[in-house]
DNA sequence: GTTTGTGAATAGTTTCACAGCA
DNA sequence: TGCTGTGAAACTATTCACAAAC
């Protein structure tokens, strides 16, 4: 296929692709068709061989894609091939539940470092990782984290985010129900978990 | 302005342009104008514009949007103007970071019910509310419960999903990371917290 | 027979530029 | 002057249909 930009929708729907593969590979099979993943994953067959096409050929004509292949291809793609890791800060109810979340190993995420305001949790362990001072955030470069996460109430997000971007972090995931700005050479996405429920009533009429 | 379908997009940047407009309500601001509101959220104020006239005018040349009248617009196309009840399944460290988060009750969701697999969890309480055994789960019609959040290991969340949908709800929110199917009529929004991040590496080249 | 890969057609979304109103 | 509302243009993404590969 002749070059054509990838779209940013391809990049979002690969994870998908990549966590259906990861599954099929558990279950012991070698080998799944576009319609196979489709079923288990909620995208059309066609969307996904489009996906795969924009990066080049992998796939058998007949039989389908290798699952080994297919999960190193998109690991290889989104840069998930080595470990990365974060920094979490806001030890708190959310800040928690995301050190013992589990899905964040299987995209080869490692939350190396916790970090809170307070200083009673400060020295505590949760899920295995020990509260730090936020002082301590300074030493994000020296411990190659590039990545940091803000579970903190909204009014700390933005002061957060500066600290994390002083330390040198690439990109930053938010959970806060705040816009943060940051230099544009830091990526940073953020997912407020009530703003997707916010769009549910809109599509259920006879609520 | 004629008639044309109101796109996806706009649906789901209205929740951030009301959390916009709490966020001036609340210093005090009486109107806004369309680029006010952009510096906040991060979106572009031809965008937002665009997105409003969807709905017909509301806005004043030269002045801007009335705040008041703003929110009350966003919040009845939304149909957030009643307050949305769910039910929450699964009271780990997941479901007791969303009993406790604030963001629900600013676009009027109330968690007015818990359940939990966990027999010893059961009659236990999570920021007030009550952990309930998973057989009363029958009971949310007669509560007038429509929504269910599901935040439950990946293995259970395709049987809680089925649970919630002969329990009548009319909206899903999946927070489990797996693809779950229900019948078309129930709505059903699936975020996996961990699949955000995996598409930041992509975008951070030096990683 | 089955399944991939992709150009072309269609659909959806963003951006622009500016007329018109306060 | 300042800001909204919007048609038209540009751009991006999805869907289709089918030739080619196994």
């Amino acid at each position: 296929m002749k070059y054509r930009r990838v779209p940013d929708e391809t990049i979002r729907r690969l994870p998908v692709y990549l966590r259906g593969a990861i599954y099929f590979s558990r279950q012991g099979m070698k080998s799944v068709s576009s319609e196979k993943l489709a079923g288990l994953v909620g995208v059309n067959s066609w969307q996904i061989r489009k996906d795969f096409s924009y990066f080049g050929e992998f796939g058998t004509p007949g039989v389908g894609y290798d699952i080994g292949t297919l999960i190193k291809h998109i690991q290889r793609i989104l840069r998930l091939n080595v470990v990365h890791k974060a920094a979490l800060v806001g030890a708190g109810n959310l800040g928690s539940a995301l050190l013992a979340y589990p899905g964040f190993r299987m995209y080869g995420f490692e939350i190396a470092a916790a970090f809170d305001m307070d200083k009673r949790k400060v020295g505590k362990k949760r899920a295995g990782v020990v509260i730090e001072d936020m002082a301590k955030l300074r030493t994000l470069k020296a411990r190659y984290i590039r990545l940091g996460i803000i579970a903190v109430p909204e009014e700390a997000a933005q002061d957060v985010a500066d600290q994390l971007v002083l330390a040198g972090v690439k990109g930053i995931l938010n959970f806060s129900p705040r816009y943060v700005s940051v230099p544009s050479k830091v990526k940073i996405i953020t997912i407020d978990i009530a703003m997707d429920l916010a769009c549910l009533p809109y599509y259920t009429p006879a609520g």
